[in-house]
DNA sequence: ATCGGCTCGCGCAA
DNA sequence: TGCGCGAAGCCGAT
């Protein structure tokens, strides 16, 4: 029951605005107050109801895959949503129940409902009930991706350089900044409980049902407010050799944006806007922008077309066919799943990924590769391999979840890859190994750095 | 240090 | 239908 209206607005439903005491913001995937476009639609929509807008986020027990590590980073990033909503004049409720059901209570008294988009399966559903269940007009609007994800494309891409000039050919249209219009109806204050106080986050956190196994980093704390120190930090001192510098595992040149990209604390347009709009030299941009852009919108693209992108079985056919041919093959070694969640193999730059992981919910992005390829190598079958790589990836990373660890996951096993040369275990999938990685990089200065890490 | 070969399928040119 | 080429590869030859 779609329909598109332009880029990034589609009306979910058949169902009319009606009367109401406020528009509706159903937040869930965008969780910010800066350049957000599903907010500021509802703003829109607000002002021309002339009724105030509310703002609703619903906070459920057990979320798929998530656990304390990902619920305190969540909540220190909702607390600076309800703060800038504050400053705005924006009232936010944040109530303890699914999604779709916190939705659907509010959306009672409200004239019409604003949503926003996430790409996985779950996402989804709640959308289509909140859709159908609502009795009001529901509207998305897709502000978590340069360029809208059916714009761009009408089909599963089969690797980067097939979407890659859909998604330029759209990107001076789509790389516009946010407008933010002037609340007309201004009221922060509503009688109905929010039931969850953002001021006290480790009391908030202690009430929920969740799983306590992973626990929250120092490393990384959660929020725009945040999420805009680092992108300022990075424009300032790491965009300049980026190209060069960003498969450096001990180096300082990436972003770390990723866990904030990951919540949706921050824009992707408005990180395009301002890479663009710096003085860096123009290859270090463009290195940049093909992992904001292409690849983060390629693994949106991967799970949007594929109804199976959690499971091994959405693996393109031909790396399906080589890594079943070599099935059989004698593997040096054979690491149980324990083995690897302890770091307990006989690499030691493998076991430095993997406790930079645990420590940090982090891993550099050249070493995410060198990790992946070597549980493919270690386990008795590439299906073992794949279920201990998804499960680790969403169990530690705080970037974890998202449709790029399907498939960052994916690739390791040869989605949106190209075949290489034959090889034992590998078949024609891409291979890597640590002499590539001494050869290239100091792993030695990786090995100290996250020994430090650790013992901070 | 640098280079070609490895290997499959997409998409464009013809 | 033919052909160029591709996220970070490795490996052996020069």
């Amino acid at each position: 029951m779609k329909s598109q209206i332009s880029g990034r607005l589609s009306i979910l439903n058949e169902e009319p605005i009606r009367r109401g005491q406020y528009v509706l913001y159903w937040m869930q995937a965008s969780q910010r107050t800066r350049f957000n476009p599903a907010l500021e639609h509802a703003v829109k929509r607000a002002n021309e109801l002339k009724l105030p807008l509310l703002v609703a986020f619903g906070l459920m027990d057990n979320y798929p895959e998530a656990n304390e590590r990902h619920y305190a980073f969540m909540l220190q990033g909702l607390a600076d949503v309800k703060g800038g909503l504050a400053d705005r004049g924006i009232g936010f409720v944040i109530r303890h129940g699914s999604p779709p059901g916190v939705a659907l209570e509010l959306a009672e008294h409200a004239a019409m409902v604003v949503c926003d988009r996430g790409y996985l399966s779950h996402q989804k559903q709640w959308r289509d009930q909140v859709a159908d269940e609502a009795g009001c007009c529901v509207e998305q609007v897709e502000g978590d991706v340069v360029v809208p994800i059916e714009e761009a494309s009408d089909k599963s891409e089969f690797a980067a350089r097939t979407l890659r000039p859909k998604v330029h050919r759209l990107l001076d249209q789509y790389l516009k900044p946010c407008r933010s219009p002037k609340v007309a109806v201004r009221r922060e204050h509503w009688k109905m409980t929010s039931g969850i106080d953002l001021s006290d986050i480790p009391g908030a956190l202690a009430r929920l049902k969740i799983d306590r196994s992973v626990k929250q980093v120092a490393h990384f704390h959660g929020g725009e407010i945040e999420a805009q120190r680092r992108l300022r930090h990075f424009l300032k001192h790491s965009l300049n050799g980026y190209r060069d510098g960003r498969n450096e595992p001990a180096g300082e040149v990436t972003s770390t944006l990723s866990p904030y990209l990951h919540f949706r604390q921050i824009s992707p347009v408005e990180i395009a806007l301002r890479v663009r709009a710096s003085h860096a030299p123009a290859q270090d941009k463009e290195a940049f922008l093909e992992e904001l852009i292409v690849r983060r919108e390629l693994a949106m693209n991967f799970v949007n077309f594929n109804p199976n992108y959690d499971s091994y079985d959405a693996l393109p056919a031909w790396a399906q066919r080589t890594l079943k041919a070599h099935t059989a093959d004698k593997r040096p070694y054979i690491y149980a799943r324990r083995d690897l969640e302890n770091a307990k193999t006989h690499d030691r730059f493998w076991n430095a990924a993997q406790r930079q992981m645990t420590a940090t919910g982090y891993m550099h992005n050249y070493m995410r590769m060198y990790w992946g390829k070597k549980v493919l190598e270690w386990k008795r079958t590439p299906r073992e391999a794949y279920e201990d790589l998804i499960y680790l990836n969403n169990k530690y990373f705080l970037d974890g979840r998202d449709p790029a660890s399907w498939a960052n996951v994916g690739w390791i096993f040869g989605l949106h890859d190209r075949p290489w040369q034959q090889r034992a275990i590998f078949g024609t999938i891409r291979y890597m190994n640590d002499s590539g990685l001494q050869r290239k990089f100091d792993m030695e200065a990786y090995v100290r750095k996250v020994d430090s890490i650790e013992s901070y």
